[in-house]
This record gives C-alpha cells, sequence and structure tokens, in this order.
DNA sequence: GGCATGTGTATTTTT
DNA sequence: TACACATGCC
C-alpha cells in the first residue's frame, strides 16, 4: 500500500501520524488541520496492518466520526476503514453495553432517555416524595438534571457541586439527595439509563474482573477527538481501557474548551502526561483555514485572556481584506446588513454553502430566520431546540419505548395521560395495576414465587387489564388492541367471563407497521390535544421515513436518543440535499466546521459574553473562547455584528430600549485589526465611542448601595 | 382527581 | 414568551 501521502503534511503532523508505541498527545490550533492528521492516522495504522475493527475513535458528534472514517477511506481500502469503531462516547458506550452489559448487572434491553425524560422523571420522583412541599422554591427538573449530570461527570461530591455551581440550591441538598436516591433506583428497577449511566456503566465494565480485560484488549488503538471538551469521567474510562496497553492518542486545544457546563474540564489535557507516563507531546500550529489577518485578530482576542495558553497559530495565508467589524442601528438592522452581505458574497461566487452565520444562543437567529425567509434565502439550523424535543414526538417514541421496554414507567406515565380523564394519580393507579397484577386464577403450585421472573406490564396490559376511569374506556380499548397487534399478539374475550383472556402470540409485525399502528390511534388524541396538528402530523411522518431505514426497533429509539436530527436538513430526505442553502448555527454546534464567509452575529456586551455566564471569571473566559472559536471559522471572510440598541417587549408603553455595549472582548486593539463600518441611520449621539455610554456605571453605583 | 384558567418568573450552550 | 406552578370549578 502506498503511504505516498505522508509527503503532503508538515513535518508535526507527520511526527503524530507515524508515531510509535505509547501515548500521543497532539495539541492542534484551530485549522491546522486536527481531522486531517486524525484521518490520516487511522489510515497509516490500517496499513502497519492493524484491524481497523480494533481501532476505536472517539469524537465529539457522530459527524464527526463519519468524517474522518471517509477521509481515511480515501488513504487505504474504504471497506477496511469502515470496520472502524467510531462514535460519540455515549454511542459507543451503548454498543459496548449491549455486548457486555450483564457483566455489570445490567439487562441487555436496556433503553436509554435524555435529558428531558431524566428531567421529567426527577419531577415525578419530586412530586411522590413530596420535596418540594412548602413556601420555599426547590430547584425545578431541568436544573435538577444540571446538578446531577455536573455531579456524576466531574466525579465529584454533591455538596462541592451545589456550592461551586448551584450555590442557590445548596439549602435544599437534603431534598436533592433523596431525589437522587429514588432516581438511581427508579433506573434500576426500569432497566433505564440516562446519558451519564452510559459512561458510568462504561466505566464500571472497564474495571470489573475479566471483562474490563476484554474491552481494553478489543482496542489495540484509542483515539480521541476534541479531548479538551472531555470531563472527568470520560478520562476515567479512557484510563481503565488503557490499563494494559499503551496506544492511546488525544486530539485537543485548551483554547478551544467551550463544554464546561457539561462538566468537561481543560485539566484531562493539561493532566494527560501525568496520566500516561512517556507521552509524546506534539504541537501543530500552523493553520491552514484563515487568512492573516483573520488570524491575527483571533489571536487578539485570545491575548487578553487571564491564562497563557499553549501555542499561537500563524499562517501563510496573506490577504488584503481585513475582518469587518459592522455596527448596527438594531437588531433589523443587523438581519439586513447580514442578508445583504450574504447575497453580495452570493453574487461574488460564494455559494450559500460556504456561508455560515453564527450565534451564541439558539434564539438569537429568530429574528434573521425571519428576514432570511422573506427574502428567499434557504438555510438550515443547527443547534437548539430539535426534533426529537417536540411533544408530539416524545409521545411517539413513547408508545415505542414500551414496546421496547415493558418496564419504563417514564413513557407509561405518558402515553396513559394521553387517555381522556387520566390525569396522574390515575396513571401512577393504572401502572402499578400492571405491575402488580392479580393471580392468575389456577393457583398451581406457590413455591416458585421467588424464581420466576417480573410480569410485563405489558402482558398483564392484555390479560388482565386494569379498570381505567370512564371517559377514557373506549381509547384505552383501543390502545390495548394498538399495542397487541405490535406485538403480535391477539386477545379474544372469553364469552363466559372476561378472565382468563385468550392471548394467541404470532409473528411481531416490522418496525414500520409498528409505527403504522400507533400513528393511527395516536392521530386523533394528536388532533384533539393540539394547536396546529397538520404540523405536527407531517413530522411524525417524518419520523416514520427516518424509522424505514432501521430494522431493529431498539437500534432506532437509541440513535435518536443518541443522535437526535441536528438540523431541519436531517429530516428533509433528497431533494433538498442538492440545493444550496445557508447554514445558521450556534457556536456550540459549529465546533470543528469552516466556511469561507463567516458571519457572527450579537457580539454585544450581555450576548456574547453571555450574561448567563458572567458569574465567575471561568464562566467568562469561556466566553471569550467562544468568540475566539467562532471567529476562526472563517477562511476568507469575517463579519462581526454589534447591534446598539435592543428592543424591550415586556414594557409595552414607548419604545423601551437600552443601549447595549460592544462585546467587552472587542477591546481598542483587537478592534484596530478590524474593518470598521456602520449599518443604518445611525444617530449621532450613538456615534459616539461605545466606551461612554454610561448606564452601566449608573447601575454600578446604584447596586454599591445595597450590595456590601 | 381532572382540567381550565390565571399568575409569575426565568431566560445558554448538548451527548 | 413560554413554561411551571397555583387556584378553583366540575
Amino acid at each position: 500500500m502506498s503511504l505516498s501521502w505522508l509527503d503532503e503534511l508538515n513535518p508535526a503532523q507527520r511526527e503524530a501520524v507515524t508515531h510509535g508505541e505509547g501515548p500521543l498527545l497532539v495539541v492542534a490550533g484551530a485549522g491546522t488541520g486536527k481531522t486531517k492528521t486524525l484521518a490520516c492516522r487511522v489510515a497509516y495504522l490500517i496499513a502497519q496492518d492493524v484491524s481497523p475493527e480494533r481501532i476505536l475513535l472517539l469524537t465529539f458528534t457522530r459527524r464527526a466520526a463519519a468524517e474522518m472514517i471517509r477521509r481515511a477511506g480515501q488513504l487505504c481500502p474504504a471497506e477496511a476503514s469502515s470496520k472502524v469503531w467510531g462514535g460519540t462516547f455515549h454511542a459507543v458506550a451503548n454498543r459496548l453495553l449491549r455486548i457486555y452489559g450483564r457483566a455489570v448487572n445490567l439487562s441487555p434491553e436496556f433503553t436509554v432517555m435524555d435529558q428531558s425524560d431524566a428531567a421529567d422523571m426527577m419531577n415525578l420522583i419530586r412530586s411522590d416524595l413530596g420535596v418540594a412541599k412548602g413556601d420555599r422554591r426547590f430547584p425545578r427538573k431541568t436544573t435538577l438534571v444540571k446538578i446531577h449530570s455536573h455531579t456524576v461527570n466531574a466525579q465529584t461530591h454533591l455538596g462541592d457541586v451545589l456550592d461551586k455551581h448551584f450555590p442557590w440550591c445548596a439549602d435544599d441538598i437534603e431534598g436533592i439527595k433523596a431525589i437522587f436516591e429514588q432516581y438511581t433506583l427508579g433506573k434500576r428497577e426500569q432497566s433505564v439509563l440516562d446519558y451519564d449511566d452510559l459512561l458510568l456503566h462504561w466505566s464500571a465494565l472497564c474495571a470489573a474482573p475479566r471483562v474490563g480485560e476484554a474491552v481494553g484488549g478489543r482496542f489495540e488503538h484509542v483515539l480521541v477527538d476534541e479531548y479538551q471538551d472531555t470531563n472527568a469521567l470520560q478520562a476515567e474510562i479512557l484510563q481503565g481501557l488503557r490499563t494494559n496497553r499503551k496506544e492511546i492518542m488525544v486530539v485537543g486545544d485548551d483554547a478551544q474548551s467551550i463544554y464546561s457546563f457539561r462538566a468537561a474540564t481543560v485539566q484531562n489535557i493539561l493532566d494527560f502526561p501525568k496520566h500516561f507516563p512517556g507521552t509524546r507531546v506534539v504541537t501543530l500550529e500552523e493553520n491552514y483555514r484563515s487568512t492573516t489577518p483573520i488570524l491575527a485578530a483571533s489571536n487578539a482576542v485570545m491575548e487578553q485572556a487571564s491564562q497563557r495558553y499553549t501555542k499561537e497559530l500563524w499562517s501563510n495565508r496573506g490577504s488584503e481584506q481585513k475582518p469587518v467589524l459592522v455596527t448596527c442601528l438594531d437588531e433589523s438592522e443587523q438581519s439586513h446588513v447580514v442578508c445583504d452581505q450574504i447575497i453580495e458574497h452570493l453574487e461574488g461566487g460564494t455559494p450559500l454553502m460556504h456561508q455560515a452565520v453564527l450565534f451564541r444562543a439558539s434564539y438569537h437567529s429568530a429574528q434573521l430566520e425571519v428576514e432570511l425567509s422573506s427574502r428567499n434565502i434557504p438555510f438550515h439550523k443547527y443547534g437548539g431546540l430539535k426534533f426529537i424535543e417536540a411533544a408530539h414526538i416524545k409521545d411517539m417514541l413513547a408508545f415505542l419505548r414500551i414496546l421496547e421496554n415493558p418496564f419504563d414507567q417514564l413513557s407509561w406515565f405518558r402515553v396513559l395521560q394521553l387517555l381522556p380523564g387520566v390525569g396522574p394519580k390515575s396513571a401512577r393507579r393504572i401502572i402499578d395495576a400492571l405491575a402488580n397484577p392479580p393471580p392468575p386464577p389456577t393457583p398451581g403450585k406457590d413455591d416458585g414465587e421467588d424464581a420466576s421472573p417480573r410480569a410485563s406490564p405489558l402482558a398483564s396490559l392484555f390479560t388482565a387489564p386494569p379498570a381505567v376511569p370512564p371517559a377514557a374506556r373506549e381509547l384505552f380499548t383501543e390502545l390495548r388492541q394498538a399495542f397487541s397487534r405490535c406485538c403480535g399478539v391477539t386477545i379474544e374475550a372469553s364469552s363466559k367471563s372476561p378472565r382468563p383472556l385468550k392471548v394467541q402470540r404470532a409473528k411481531e409485525p416490522p418496525l414500520s407497521g409498528q409505527i403504522e399502528l400507533i400513528r393511527k390511534f395516536y392521530e386523533p388524541i394528536c388532533k384533539e390535544r393540539y394547536e396546529n396538528p397538520l404540523v405536527r402530523l407531517r413530522d411524525i411522518e417524518q419520523l416514520e421515513q427516518i424509522a424505514a431505514a432501521y430494522r431493529s426497533r431498539n437500534r432506532f429509539i437509541t440513535d435518536l436518543t443518541l443522535d437526535p436530527p441536528t438540523s431541519t436538513a436531517d429530516l428533509a430526505q433528497s431533494p433538498f440535499l442538492e440545493e444550496d442553502f445557508l447554514v445558521l448555527s450556534t457556536i456550540h454546534s459549529a465546533k470543528g466546521c469552516e466556511w469561507t464567509v463567516v458571519h457572527i452575529i450579537h457580539a454585544a456586551d450581555g450576548m456574547i459574553p453571555s450574561d448567563m455566564a458572567l458569574g465567575d471569571e471561568a464562566g467568562l473566559e469561556e466566553e471569550r473562547r467562544l468568540l475566539y472559536v467562532a471567529m476562526t471559522r472563517a477562511k476568507d471572510h469575517l463579519y462581526v455584528h454589534v447591534p446598539l440598541r435592543y428592543y424591550h417587549r415586556k414594557q409595552r408603553f414607548g419604545d423601551s430600549h437600552t443601549y447595549a455595549q460592544r462585546s467587552r472582548f472587542l477591546t481598542d486593539r483587537v478592534q484596530a485589526l478590524f474593518e470598521k463600518r456602520t449599518a443604518g441611520t445611525v444617530d449621532e449621539d450613538m456615534q459616539l465611542p461605545v466606551d461612554s455610554v454610561v448606564k452601566w456605571d449608573v447601575d454600578e453605583r446604584l447596586n454599591r448601595l445595597w450590595r456590601d
């Protein structure tokens, strides 16, 4: 096999790709060919006769893994590279646990729940326990999940997490503890795992006698991308995987760490050589992506960081064009300018595909989306609210999850409450009745009780249906029919007595047939329940289309949970794929991507940095890195927009607005590296240097009156 | 106990 | 604004 492509790498890249034995840390700045290096490393290993299925490639998204494997496939036989184990930590954990799960007390039929499922489960427990009684504000369900997840992923004690990251919840620690204990118990009883459990069980797998060796031994080489955004638990997993082998390569950039809210820590990179003695460190500093002026501005943003970073990027891509700082009258002016620029570049020969608009928070693009639509500029949005979060999709999935794992109470809860007249109390009663069905009329031997497996609530539903409120009776019967058909079971009511019912097993219909049965049951409920049922029914059609590619129901549900469609584009089928479209993305979702033209919007203080993050210095520093990540996505043209005026809809009298300040990261020194433009008719007073706006000083003066 | 209506509040980023 | 939570009626 020819390795001539090695000549195209720079010396540092080649050193990383051809590295021999032992651990390797690659510190790779933005645009330094990180993806290329990893892809080449995979191809190189395969060329060195490493079996592809003995290579594990851990990435941040499934998309990233697919891209690297695709690129490796251009350098070595593609049928070999496609056998590489690639994916996110969570997806790989899922795959391993389906194989080895029994060793850590896990039924291989477990189902996975996402964050909002976890939140719902916490909420149920919270009301069961009555913890939130009294006038005290108890943390809401989403906060509970955040606390839980942070504690698990950082592997620190609850008390410390509360003190450090959720101080306003510290007084509720006893209630939180109680909920978490029940939560753990409930998940175990119901064979349900949350995201964090996937990692925890993988870690447990590594530590288990014999199985741990089997799992670690399965992979000759472990490669990890975006290492700066891994957390303590993930680091623990890697150590567990490498107890008997030393071959591990991690790639990361401490200047691009932007996931501390998921308990990611740069410490993982810094400590890597300690955890893996004998580590060789390779640094990639030559940027192939951006022009020199864009890079100069990006570097200048990072220069003010309180932390010193390990490298400074340089580029040979000279250009006369500086990045552009556009000061806009207000948000709608910003939308106008961005659209104008996009069209201008499109007409200049840069297709929409090679342009992106980046922003801090998903809702920041709302107004722009309206403007784009009215100008007929097609776009796909990444990040933010997902298809899978929609109530009707969750409803549909709940049916499937019950079929897959009848012990999943959360899904039962959801489904049962769709019936008229059934609220939380009735749902709970029905679930309990299904879990503890009356004993069969012919008792037979009464000694085997302990040995018999738990009765499946689904079986109870068919053979011993519990009573339901009168209003629900009709639909409940339909529900039983739908479920039984999905299971390939026919129920024949005996003419003499309602019980025992005769149950006949046949073959289960295929997944698509099951979804169709469920949809037919659900459609009338959906129309009844929701405002705009037509849109929702279309979504359900989309769901059916996605399902068409799957044979395994479990695989379908799990994939949807671990790798949900990230943009509207993922849902659209092939006709759209040909079309040229603009990318709108949160900065987080833009990680690892690049575009010829990048438009950053809302570079105002309070947006970047988000005012949510101003509590501590670490938070502020992460916001700085976010801006850096956003800027370094640009290859040839970078526009940064600062709207000056923000209107507030809340106060409805007058045109209430506040003046925003330019992002504090765009200091004079940084601005000097930009070309400055103004958009819209900016009033005289607003053309003053923004520093002269004094609103904040007044606030500060006020605050001093009541702060200590 | 379910459900409709009213009130208040917090409001990012994602596997 | 949208969502969680409280209240009061059926």
